[in-house]
DNA sequence: TCCTTATATCAATATATCTTGATATTTAGT
DNA sequence: ACTAAATATCAAGATATATTGATATAAGGA
């Protein structure tokens, strides 16, 4: 129960399903870049990062300083259908924004 | 997104995936016999059903006073792979208890 | 070692959700 | 019309979650 309560309210925000849909969409992404691309506050964004990762829909990927999150593989079949369902959704996502070079991989 | 989240939501509740759980293994039941077999208020009771019902999940028969509850079919992929992961949780589920035949159909 | 940058965590406030008891609504029976 | 029972809704308080700015931690380079 307290892991099925955990995977669902780890969707249960906007923030999050848009977080899921632009890692699905994009791969591999560095926290600064999903800053920059999704215009959003570092603390509020690493909150969210951590709650998808502990609720099982995220890896990370640390080198250096930096963090790159993308979807973990392999899903289970709950969420890969609700992974599912977010790319069915109509969101308006914004691009992918490089910061700098450095960053990327 | 708006009726993701609201389904979403509607899972992200300890009671209401009892409920469902419930429904899923009793068929339809009605709230008077609800209100005894998981011992809730009335008033509580009521307001999980009609969130799990907008979010739906489930549908409504009411016959005179009584109203019936049970879970909607035919579901669409993702409630249904959502109450597939519910019936494999370990819950310890109590049983229905019928209070008066009258409300039995 | 000191400084800078990236990321994580904390504290305070704001917002949403849950529980309970009280009240409203609906239906059937007299 | 009145009453009783079933269900729904409302209001207040309690609990949880989100946002923000501030601070902490960690890694790399000078």
């Amino acid at each position: 129960m307290e892991i099925f309560l955990k995977t669902v309210s780890a969707l249960n925000d906007e923030t999050r399903v848009l977080l899921l849909r632009f890692l699905d969409e994009n791969g591999e992404v560095c926290v600064c870049d999903l800053q920059n691309s999704l215009n959003m506050i570092q603390s509020r964004l690493s909150r969210h990062l951590k709650i998808l990762k502990d609720a099982g829909f995220l890896r990370v990927n640390r080198k250096g300083v930096w963090a790159y999150y993308s979807i973990r593989t392999p899903l289970d079949k709950f969420r890969l259908e609700a992974l599912e369902e977010i790319r069915h959704l109509e969101i308006s996502l914004p691009l992918l924004k490089i910061q700098n070079e450095s960053c990327k991989i």
